[in-house]
RNA sequence: GCGGGAGUGGCGGAACUGGCAGACGCGCAGGACUUAGGAUCCUGUGCCGCAAGGCGUGGGGGUUCAAGUCCCUUCUCCCGCACCA
């Protein structure tokens, strides 16, 4: 740049000043001379700016000192990111520049990021998400695509109720507060989204259709409420579905979570288990993990159940087993404490207090167990026996807290031999053991085991089925069970019914109404939505706010006409992010919650991006909603995500960013310092965005300075080039690999851009800027081509201009281009310019590299070895040696086997 | 315990189907730009060694002409689930 020359003219200015005070106490700093001295009292030197105080009475020292501190440097040699992001921004919203609607003449495409909670902020994860989102729309736009790329709030929410609570705001108003400085951030980030298409959750016409879809689920047998016990924490004081426990705590704010009684609305989720868990092998696009994660959490098991009656009494006991195949081993049979059977089996014994003082304490346990801690079995005998349905034996019945009511049948068989848990319980209380499977068949069966032994074998002590094979015997045994009327081939899940109801104001109302006559009443499609009231009392939040505001509780009934009282718990917010991808289709809408026709248009979603920690969750509820959409005949598809990217966390000096630890980068200082082509070009060049972002102040400051050479690269060049005719005549062998190195890298990064590899793809455009640079350092103006410069730097314009978009659009414009950068073709690149007439050849002797060689790409097999072997440093290697072997990679590599 | 993922320079990270380990960036060192620099440009930078050369992808073993990549074994760290019968 030009700096050195303008601060030689200041140089001679001799306005500066009178001279200052020297402060002789400094440590570390010589007083410089005085032409110095004059120099730094220029308002400017070498892209320092000095402050203004600087240049009447203080010293050298503290001039120093005083942009030290301030760091205000100006912006000399470096491009103007403010003025031009503004600018830009300003540009694309007033052309309307992001807006789609449903076309015929181009294949759509729909990328989607998960969209925030409207916490208040933007964080670096946000960033991190809404870079890689942008990349791809952006990408895909110049690729031709009609790309749909909405962006929207997941506005219900319990931040907001507790703001309220702790600051007197209303939620509505903290949310709506959140959401326009957290839009703002979005819009200063440079992403394309079609805000036309913008979603609320919290506002009444996006949950009307919330509570339509409710609606659709109760008349399909889906919704259903009933008494249950159910996860309680007592901080937020609400219900919490079983995916919303983490460890035994509440997955927002970490309290223990403890159970209640309670009349709770489900959706029945169970329903579709198979569904959910077969179609995942239909994703392919889908990370491994993530589906490995949520197929465990379905949990689908396959086995019987098989029925003991109970010795002199009516009942019978059902337990589900995954092992019939070892029915013969079963020595005792165990009840969950909170089984019906328990109490019954001892009323009127003399142990019922023993059993009852028990089945309480196990309870409670249970309930203040943490983290998943591995509880000692405990557990008393009933006094009652159970018939075990294919030998006739008789075994004592217990009630144990190692059975769990909510799996299975709540009962279980005792089979220790084959069992670990089963073995650690019979240890624990003396019960006898009895092995029925041997790991080889005919194999001696051993007196004693010192642990339970699960693997496979063959079946001995089994009565007629001896000597079967386990698998075997499973078959032979169900049979066995179906055919005499004791049991059945059985499935069990692990999944549980989604609990929707939670005791908060801050969320959908469930729109139904219990009348004393008509009982449960759905509130009719049209007087929807049901409003949320606007006064309410957060404070008092021992029962749902809801409960406490009259005119909202007392309605009459739809079917009657009587008095009614409306449901007062609101739905889970995940409900409320369970559709929104499919309201964006038809943002607009109030006849319905989308179109069939724009619904079916844009769906699916070709790709999604987010977080892991929503692997479960979010993306499990929202393909049980497609899956019910389906089969109502709302949506085609089956799967709502066909491509999954799940983007790992942003962390700094080894730990996730937190307020406590005092390492948090905020994207608005980042912003405020280098832009956001800078932050955009950092985040996604550091690291692939599935694993983990180690932030590095360091790191920024390299982007930004890659994105100002490339600023002085094409506004150095701008008017050379400008000039320069159409025509691509290379001539100097320079121009050649110039142009080569052009389109190589157009082919990398196209295909590192489709893998998703933003790094390299980054790291590839780099090698292209340096090449450009070292181009032009090589060879004097005249010798430089301008046409090709042209050509090379316009590409790598087009090429950047989805990871850095204000600085691109500035370039491009600054080289003549009168539209969009964003709205040009992604270069395609030139097969012919890729052709190399020579290649490099890796010589190794035994494997270990010795020598290069530059060759014809041509050169015979033949001629190539003659060449290798009459080398000095290979002659001298292989010298009265016998040449066993020679291997030839062809454009790749010689290796030379000698012995 | 079960399931998944990862171990490569001082650091973030490259290396497609086995074929030049360490691209690119950061950091560091040296130099240029009048003496001054947290700008810019150039050069160097895995380790040991003056060098020739040797050693190097968590450790050990194997397959192969050739292994970060494939196989066996072992250690460490991270994530998910966790008495699911």
């Amino acid at each position: 740049m030009d700096t050195n020359k303008w601060v030689k003219t200041r140089w001679g200015c001799s306005s500066a000043g009178r001279a200052p005070e020297w402060h002789s106490g400094g440590q570390g700093f010589e007083p410089p001379q005085l032409h110095h001295f004059v120099f730094y009292q220029a308002g400017w030197y070498r892209g320092w700016k000095i402050g203004l105080s600087s240049l009447t009475d203080v010293g050298w020292r503290e001039v120093f000192i005083y942009l030290w501190e301030k760091e205000e440097y100006s912006m000399e040699g470096h491009y103007d990111f403010k003025s031009i992001e503004a600018k830009w921004q300003k540009y694309w919203e007033s052309q309307n520049q992001y807006k789609v609607t449903e076309t015929a003449d181009k294949p759509k495409y729909y990328v989607l990021e998960m969209f925030p909670y409207p916490s208040g902020a933007l964080h670096m994860g946000h960033i991190r998400n809404y870079s890689i989102g942008d990349v791809v729309a952006r990408y895909k736009t110049m690729q031709g695509y009609n790309v749909l790329h909405p962006m929207g709030w997941d506005a219900f929410g319990l931040p907001a109720e507790n703001a309220a609570i702790k600051h007197g705001t209303h939620p509505a108003q903290w949310t709506a507060v959140n959401i326009a400085n957290m839009r703002r951030q979005q819009q200063q980030l440079g992403t394309s989204y079609d805000w036309d298409r913008e979603v609320t959750t919290c506002l009444p016409d996006y949950y009307r259709w919330t509570q339509w879809l409710f609606l659709l689920f109760y008349h399909r047998g889906l919704a259903y409420r009933r008494k249950a016990p159910v996860n309680w924490c007592p901080s937020c004081q609400t219900v919490l579905a079983n995916e919303q426990v983490i460890n035994g705590r509440c997955w927002r704010c970490d309290s223990q979570v403890g159970k209640k009684e309670l009349e709770q609305w489900f959706l029945r989720i169970t329903a579709y288990a198979d569904r959910l868990l077969q179609d995942l092998d239909q994703l392919e696009g889908w990370p491994e993990p993530v589906k490995i994660m949520q197929a465990n959490w379905i949990g689908r098991s396959e086995g019987a159940e098989v029925i003991f009656p109970i010795k002199g009494r009516e009942e019978k006991i059902t337990v589900f087993t995954t092992r019939h195949d070892t029915l013969y081993g079963v020595t005792f049979m165990v009840l969950a404490p909170e089984h019906p059977l328990v109490m019954e089996l001892v009323r009127g014994t003399e142990r019922e207090e023993t059993v009852r003082d028990f089945v309480a304490r196990a309870i409670s346990r249970r309930a203040e167990s943490r983290d998943g801690e591995e509880l000692g079995k405990e557990g008393v005998f009933l006094g009652a026996y159970a018939i075990n349905p294919v030998n006739g034996e008789e075994v004592p019945i217990w009630v144990s807290d190692y059975v769990l009511m909510e799996y299975g049948t709540g009962a279980v068989m005792g089979v220790p031999a084959h069992d670990s848990r089963d073995f650690a319980f019979t240890e624990k209380y003396g019960i006898p053991k009895r092995i029925v499977i041997v790991p080889e068949k005919d194999a001696p069966v051993p007196e004693k085991l010192t642990e339970a032994y699960a693997a496979d074998g063959y079946l001995v002590n089994s009565g007629p089925f001896n000597g079967l094979s386990v698998k075997e015997a499973q078959e032979a045994i169900a049979d066995y069970l179906e055919e005499k009327g004791i049991g059945r081939r059985a499935v069990s899940y692990k999944l549980r019914d989604w609990l929707i109801s939670r005791q908060r104001y801050w969320g959908a109302p469930i729109p139904i109404v219990y009348c004393d006559r008509c009982g449960t009443v759905p509130v009719p499609e049209d007087q929807l939505p049901v409003l949320l009231p606007e006064h309410v009392d957060f404070k008092a939040a021992t029962v749902s706010p809801l409960a406490q505001v009259e005119e909202f509780v007392h309605t009459t009934c739809p079917q009657c006409g009587g008095p009614a009282r409306r449901e007062t718990d609101t739905m889970d917010t995940f409900i409320c992010s369970s559709w929104y991808y499919l309201r964006y289709t038809d943002a607009r809408n109030d006849k319905a919650p989308f179109g069939k026709e724009a619904v079916n248009y844009w769906m699916p979603v070709d790709q999604y991006i987010g977080g892991i920690e929503h692997a479960v969750l979010h993306l499990l509820y929202s393909r049980f909603f497609t899956k019910v959409l389906y089969d109502a005949g709302l949506v085609q598809c089956q799967e709502p995500f066909t491509n999954l990217l799940t983007q790992g966390m942003v962390i700094k000096d080894g730990a996730k960013m937190s307020k406590s630890k005092g390492n948090v980068v905020t994207p608005e200082e980042i912003f405020e310092k280098y832009g956001a082509d800078t932050a955009r070009l950092f985040i996604l060049f550091a690291s692939p965005p599935e694993r983990e972002l180690d932030w590095s102040d360091q790191g920024v400051e390299g982007a930004w300075r890659f994105l100002n050479r490339v600023w002085r690269l094409v506004t150095g060049n701008a008017g050379f080039i400008k000039t320069a005719a159409g025509g691509k005549g290379v001539s100097s062998q320079e121009d050649t690999n110039l142009r080569r190195l052009l389109h190589e890298t157009i082919k990398k990064v196209t295909e590192d851009v489709e893998r998703f590899n933003f790094n390299t793809a980054i790291s590839a455009i780099m090698e292209l800027v340096n090449g450009i640079y070292r181009y032009q350092d090589k060879l004097a103006r005249e010798e430089q081509n301008p046409a090709l410069l042209r050509e090379v730097i316009e590409k790598t314009i087009l090429l950047l201009a989805p990871f850095a978009p204000h600085l691109m659009e500035e370039l491009w414009h600054v080289l003549g281009h009168g539209s969009s950068v964003h709205r040009q073709e992604w270069p395609p690149y030139d097969p012919q310019a890729l052709v190399r007439e020579e290649t490099k050849i890796v010589i190794q002797v035994n494997g270990k590299l010795r020598e290069r060689l530059q060759v014809p790409v041509d050169i015979s097999q033949a001629e190539l070895e003659e060449r290798v072997l009459s080398l000095e440093r290979i002659r001298a290697l292989t010298e009265g040696k016998e040449i066993v072997k020679l291997i030839h990679v062809p454009g790749k590599l010689v290796n030379i086997v000698v012995k």
